[in-house]
DNA sequence: ACCTGAACACCGTTCAAGT
DNA sequence: ACCTGAACACCGTTCAAGT
């Protein structure tokens, strides 16, 4: 029954959101289960593998909500409009996204998603690889540094941050439309 | 003196990228020094502050190796460079720089650095901001799944990430010259 | 099969005390 | 002024024990 492993996975996503990453011990954890913290141990393996799994979750959640329809950019954009919708909605467990290896399986469906954007944008086969893994860094680290009110004098309101992150899309999309037209 | 808290910074610097984040303790620290725990709260706050003060001795570490002569694009490239040999000098260390909210005062040299570089590169001066915000989240982040082993695919020798790190690099100048001669 | 309690070796931090 | 020891409330994890 991996219902009960996915149920202290949530619980802890849940727990880190309310009261932060430090606040998700196997202890609370356990507590809000209504279990003892030794209670999740056949279930998880211990601490460092309910953050991979936290990881994972997160993953999870944020591949089912990016569509795969309409043009290339389109798609690029709901890529990205996923991971910072994401980023807002777990804003205490996001950065182990950044902060844990991806040991996770599903941390490379993500690239593979980019991966299949860009082949569908024409870029040339043996470049889409090293570009999956630019966008993927640009889109994780730049939800991570709005999560964790990285550089001082940034974006004020969510409304900027949208501006700011469009922005960089587009640049990132002429980006890639000039490597594909060069060819 | 902050001799003693700059002395203490960085021997936790030394544990973090001998033994692992996980092995910073402030007892630990103070065992190096040959002091007990409690010497250490006088020089640094706790083991928050701690952290704080290694993320901005990284941060001086960097900025005192990337050269500021030749043109925009060399000093770009030098400043590349001296992330990527920041975090491999300090495998351990170096994810702090990147999961912790850019408090440190140091955090935003990084991005006048960055800004002087586009701003010498004619960059209209209204998307200066960004596009230092950008790269900055481009660079720490690729330093950063290197040292993690993100993409389970990715690059495997330190000479393929050096190649993929400049064709990265390579394609931002180019979106950067274009954004100039656009304008 | 599933859970618990006591126990161990650790944490960060406070506080009174030593020189 | 600078440091220490004992103590407190926490950790993750093991292991024997309960039903």
């Amino acid at each position: 029954m991996d219902d009960k492993q996915r149920l202290i996975i949530e619980q802890a996503i849940a727990l880190a959101d309310e009261h932060g990453l430090d606040a998700v011990s196997m202890r609370a954890v356990s507590q809000r289960l209504g279990l003892s913290s030794m209670a999740l141990y056949p279930y998880i393996g211990g601490k460092d593998a309910l953050l991979d799994g936290m990881v994972e979750g997160l993953f999870a959640e944020m591949l089912a909500m990016a569509p795969a329809d309409g043009s290339w950019q389109d798609r690029l954009r709901a890529v990205s409009r996923a991971v910072r919708a994401l980023a807002r909605r777990h804003p205490g467990a996001y950065p182990l996204i950044v902060s844990r290896p991806g040991a996770a399986a599903e941390t490379r469906r993500l690239d593979d998603l980019l991966a299949g954007i860009l082949g569908s944008a024409g870029v040339p086969e043996p470049e889409v690889p090293r570009l999956s893994r630019l966008l993927s860094t640009l889109l994780l680290g730049f939800a991570n540094a709005e999560i964790n009110g990285h550089f001082g004098a940034g974006p004020a309101s969510p409304d900027e941050w949208d501006a700011e992150f469009a922005a960089d899309l587009d640049d990132e999309i002429r980006m890639i439309e000039q490597l594909v037209t060069r060819t």
